[in-house]
DNA sequence: CAGTATCCGATGGGATACTG
DNA sequence: CAGTATCCCATCGGATACTG
């Protein structure tokens, strides 16, 4: 943890939700239904066993996201987003908001550059 | 880029503001005054000049960040935010207040467990 | 003053194989 | 089904030295 309390604050929010599919994974829980391991496997298809298993566990571990395992066989288990979670929506909700315009921003000003160059 | 639309935003979004040390440059050009290099370094003691150097490239690539020369000598370079930048700030103060949030609440709970151990 | 250049270690995340 | 265990590589950021 930095000395800093501003920076400390920063670091503190940021490390709850980067990670490459931290947001994503929340954004899903933040739906509302639980979700099982393979479920969310299917709804991020390029993420790894591994890298799943490693986020939600950080996720857990931060109480942003609750595990509940059902003693049976198969295994099932499922993960919700926790109230505490939920707090985060508004953040989330803004830095989508945000970057859905700013790639449109740099969309735009890419499509210019190539119309320059036609010129 | 990623293809899911969802996480590009996230990503793009969070790529603009995750380095090290970015909530803390952006928090300090968003009080206002534009910045000299080394009046930041000043401000983020920490901060190497190698980091400071590459954090404020990026944040100027992505036009958060105006970068004003001023030829003499000794040399005077001046940061500032743009008006673009200036877009962030909500997000930031939400990261910021969110983040003094979970920061109190995990001291409160490692208060709370040596109170146990003491038990 | 405001940077570059180089080197280097730590961490994050991917690929693959295995398991109760 | 829901994970672990290994190995590996790329990127990030720190330390240090040098410069117009």
């Amino acid at each position: 943890m930095q000395k800093n309390p501003v920076q400390c604050q920063f670091v503190a929010a940021l490390d709850s939700i980067v990670g490459k599919w931290k947001p994503m994974i929340l954004y899903h829980l933040l739906q509302g239904e639980p979700l099982r391991f393979n479920e969310l496997r299917r709804l991020l298809p390029d993420i790894t066993q591994r890298m799943l298993t490693l986020h939600l566990r950080e996720l857990e571990e931060e109480e942003l996201v609750k595990r509940v395992i059902y003693p049976q066989i198969p295994p099932k288990v499922e993960y919700s987003i926790t109230e505490y979670g939920k707090s985060l929506s508004p953040i989330l909700e803004s830095l989508h908001q945000w970057g859905a315009a700013h790639v449109e921003r740099k969309r735009l000003k890419e499509a210019k550059n190539e119309q320059t160059e036609t010129d």
